[in-house]
Parts: structure tokens; sequence; C-alpha cells
DNA sequence: CAATTAATATAGCATAATGTTATGTTACTG
DNA sequence: CAGTAACATAACATTATGCTATATTAATTG
């Protein structure tokens, strides 16, 4: 039979403390314990530990070997418990999370660039996808948490969905926008410009339909579509083009290059929120990650809210 | 309570293994064993360790970091069992081994050469000194095994003293030497040569005066004393002077530098051999030391007995 | 060198952990 | 959908470990 590690680890801590009942006191343990364990070991192995007759303890040669890997023994064993209690505590481990493109790049990257420097040890994977590809995901295991607009109606019964922030569309076009120096404007004047829009199954393209068929434009031009959220940015700024964003995407955009054209549509009914399992069987590094989400979301759509109010009163 | 490294080393067999039954069948245990230890650990540790209701057993991220542990422990443990084989079978350790200077530099060295090609992971260390020195050695435990001259009825009767080879003492000089091409030759011929000696306290000293106080010779000229072998070689290859070594070393001198006079001298009552403590504690190396020690010098001695005969015709 | 002190060894007992076999459940397979 | 292979659970025997109390023994000290 093989050696057991604990007789190596222990064995280790009696050669380091420089004696049994100090190794006992180390370990947390009792003398005789410790005693009667050497004594198997030397019994089962058929070689002395420790010098006999002596009384500062001295260990022989073949201790000093095996305590050599006992030592190894309780750093791997240290490791791993530390690796275990950073784990449950969510200071470790990772999060698989997926979310619909514009709101990933726009909004979450920033938040979740926050998450890692407050915990550098938990792995953020991130992926793309709408609702329904959330919800496959989700169950299937293959991520944690889904980010997206929904509404609460169309959440399954076996998935958790928490709200983060309400749905606030905008148009938005480039910095330098014939629209943006207007003085008055109606939605008329949108009707002439080309649009840049989302893949055909996203939400926002709906809510671009929605928005241009609420204003009574049925056809309206697509001058380009497909590209992410720096794509678009970049088509934005360098063309007369407009399109739909969610008002946080813009909000959260450093430069001033992006515009909120300040023309009220109507608010998609869904809202962005968290999907998960219902059954808490997140990883507690998850689960941090979600308070983060929510933590940051509640301030970020405060401050939301009093730039729109400002908005309101200089329009 | 810290985890028990034989959990960890277990969770690395299931994880490498793809299984628990097959991690069982590696460890030899029973499946249903590391169920309940995967499970006692889940609850422990609050996470689970592999995905709950997948077949082909998938392990958690947390299972994967703290089996990477496990490994660590298996190899330390299986190094540690290694040692221990190797260390109980004799081929790794260490003998200390002390024993009079001459026959430690002539003899014995070039055994302790072949002793160390065989077994590489056995440390040998030497010191040098006469029977008391070593008595005291061996009681004192600095020291396993002691290498002497001595007369059984001198041993006291807590040591073993094992009998390696018979005392034969030879006049010996330098190949040059005036006598080595004398035809007939006499003990009377020797006493005009200086004389190279051992201390005074050492064996040799007082078989090299025995020697000549067996013919006549008191008062002898000492040109030469103190030196350890390979001066004396030097010495003896050199000068005119002479000197009383065990045949052994002269046997053992690979060049042809140092001759053997055909004179017959009294044999010493000493015999070379082993001293060590009766009670048998010594480490396995130091006993597979000792073999080695005893077969090499069972046919050392029949090659020195057979050129001896051989010389005896010649002369 | 006797007496003291401090450390280790042993004894005896209670308990927790492990190991086993038998058997129930369940996820994948054809 | 039945069969199979693998995991989970149950029940029980055994071993290992833990503890306290106490005996030994090696070093120390007067």
């Amino acid at each position: 039979m093989l050696l057991d590690p604990r007789h190596l680890h222990i064995l280790s801590a009696i050669v380091d403390a420089g004696g049994l009942s100090e190794g006992a006191m180390a370990l947390g343990k009792s003398q005789p314990s410790l005693s009667r364990i050497v004594a198997n070991l030397e019994a089962r192995l058929g070689e002395p530990l420790f010098e006999k007759g002596r009384r500062p303890l001295r260990p022989t040669e073949l201790c000093e070997r095996l305590a050599a890997e006992g030592r190894t023994i309780a750093r791997a064993t240290h490791a791993a418990q530390s690796i275990a209690d950073r784990f449950t505590s969510g200071q470790a481990g990772s999060v698989r999370v997926a979310g619909t493109p514009i709101f990933m790049d726009g909004v979450i990257s920033n938040v979740i660039a926050g998450f890692q420097s407050a915990h550098p040890e938990v792995r953020v994977d991130q992926s793309y996808g709408y609702a329904k590809d959330l919800l496959d995901g989700i169950t299937a295991g293959t991520i944690d948490i889904g980010i997206c607009p929904m509404e609460e109606a169309d959440v399954p019964s076996e998935f958790e969905f928490q709200p983060i922030l309400k749905g606030r569309n905008v148009i938005a076009c480039g910095a330098g926008h014939p629209l943006v120096r207007k003085r008055s404007l109606r939605l008329e004047d949108i009707s002439e410009y080309p649009w840049i829009t989302q893949p055909v199954g996203s939400p926002l393209f709906q809510d671009l339909r929605d928005v241009l068929n609420s204003i009574g434009v049925t056809d309206f031009k697509v001058s380009y579509s497909g590209g992410s959220l720096s794509s678009i940015l970049n088509v934005l700024m360098g063309s007369n083009a407009m399109t739909v964003l969610p008002y946080s995407v813009v909000f959260m955009q450093p430069s001033k290059s992006i515009h909120a054209l300040p023309i009220r549509i109507q608010h998609p009914r869904r809202q962005l929120g968290l999907l998960s399992k219902k059954d808490g069987t997140t990883q507690p590094a998850a689960r941090r990650f979600v308070r983060h989400l929510t933590t940051q979301f509640r301030s970020l759509s405060q401050a939301i809210t009093e730039r729109q109010r400002q908005a309101v009163w200089k329009s």
C-alpha cells in the first residue's frame, strides 16, 4: 500500500517544528497522536525515522527525505484550501456571460472592466447572443449569465430575470450630423437620412422598425448593417446615417462624437436584465458578478435619469 | 479544518481517469468509496465538483484546480514511496565509513569506487581513524562502519568484527631500489636503508617495529613519517627508503612503481575487518555496503593468495 | 549523582472515516 | 423504448484517528 500523504505532511511538521510536541501544536493535534503515527510509519518502513534514545529529536536521513516530500504535500494542500476558499467566496473562478452585442460592447464591457480590477482572479468568458440563444446557452450549461432586453412576461418560468435598466432608446447620429445643428426638430426630418441597422432578428432592429412605423415610415433606407458597435460608431461619425441605440450606450461613450437627437421616441417595452437559472446553482463567482452588475447599474441608471431630466429642461 | 490531501489525490485520479469507476480502478478502491468521498467534499465545499446529471462526468473548474493540486500530491507521495523503497533496499541513503588511513587510501577507496558505480544514490562519507577512534565513533553514532586491522580478542563484546582479509605485511620499496635487483636477499640487507613510518600509534608502526625487532634491529633510521599513502608512495619511488605495508596495498597499486621485497616477514596477528554495532541497527545502505565489501574482499584475497603462491615459485 | 524537568511512549477508549457488497437511479445507447 | 453502463445510496464491518491519563526516559541542575 502507498504511503499516506497525511503522514508525510505530519512528518514534515514534526521535523520543521523540531519535536513531537511542537509539531502537534503546529498541526493542532495531540502529541500522542503524532507519536503513534510515527511509530506506525517506522514499523511499516522497517526503518527508524528518528534516532532512538536522543532527546532533541533528530530525524534520520530517510526521515529528512520523506519530510521534504511532506512539505510539498503541505504546500499543495494549503494551495488547494486557498483555491477552495477564494472560489466559494466568489473571489476566484469564472463567469461565462453572454448578451446582445450592442449592450455588451457599449455598456457591459465597461462594467466588466471594473469587475475585473476588483476581482482579478475571476475569469470572464464573454460571448454574444440574443434572448433565444441565451436561454439555450443557460439550459445547456454553456453560459452562466445572460444579458439582454426582455419583457418579463416572455421569461420562461424556470429562469430568473432580473431587470437592471429600463428600456430607453434614442435616435443617434454623428456629432457632425446636419440635424444636430437644427433648432426645432420634427420627426419628419429624420426620414430623409439613411439608417444603420442591427441584424433582422435583433431587438434593436425591431425597435428601429417600430419607431419608424410609429411615424408612418415603413420604407426606410438602410445604408449599413451587421457591424458591431465600434464599426457602427465609426460609420455614424463618418456619415449622415442614423440609428437607434439604447440611450445607455450613447451615454457610456467617452467621446462626444455621438449625439442623441432630442426627439422623443417610444420606449421599448423590454427592459435590460440578467438571465440566469432559477435554482441558484450558479458559481459563487457568477453570483458576485451579478451583484457587481446590479449595483453598478443602479448608479448608472440614476446617472442616466439625471442627465435625461437636464436634457429635457434644455430642449 | 484543512482539506485532506488524500481527497485531492483521489480527485485528480478521478479527473485523469475520466470517471468514478475508472478512478476507483486506478486507485485500487471501490467505486462507491470514491462516490461518497466526492459527495462529502462537495458538501463541505458547498460547491459542485462535477456537473450534475451528465454522464461523461465533467469536472467543474474548481474541481480541475483542486485536481491539479492533487496531482502534485500524488507525485510527492509516489516520490516518497520510491525513496522509502530504495532506502529500505539499501539502494539509497548514506554510509559513514572510517578506517586506518593506509588501508582506506590504498585498498578501500578502490572498492568504494566500485560500490558507488553500482549504487550511485548512496552517499559514502569517509573519515580516518585507528581502532580506538572507530569504536568511539560507532558508539557515538557518528560512523556506521569501521575498517581496521584488529585481533578478534580485542573487540569489545558489544561490537561485531567481521574479518575480510588476513594480515600480510611486506617490506616495500620503490621500483628503482638497489635491493630490487639483488639476487639473493637476506634480512640483514635491509638494515642499512632508511625507513618511512606511520604515526607512532598506528598498527603499521607497531608492525614495522616488530619486524625489525625480530631481526635484531632496534635502532632504525626514520627518514620520513606522517604522510598519507600517496605521499608515502612518492617518497618510496623517489628515494631509497623502505617501509612496511600491507601486501594488499602494494597489490592494489596500478603501476609497477612499488615493489614488494621477497623477504618473508612475520605476519601481524591482526586481521583487516569490519567493525559495526552488534545490534544490527545499521542502515540498509550500510548493510549493502558491508555486503559489497565482503564479496569484493573475498575475490581480492583469492587473487592475493594466488599471486603470493606464484611469487613463492618464482623466488 | 540524585532530583527535577521536559519530552516522548504507551494504554484504553470513543468516534469518525474508510472500505466493502448489495442495490437503487439515471443518463446515454442502439 | 429497452438495455446497458455508470453513478448514487444503504448498511455494515473495520480501521484509523482522536483524546486523556499515565508511564518512561533523556537531559538538566543543584
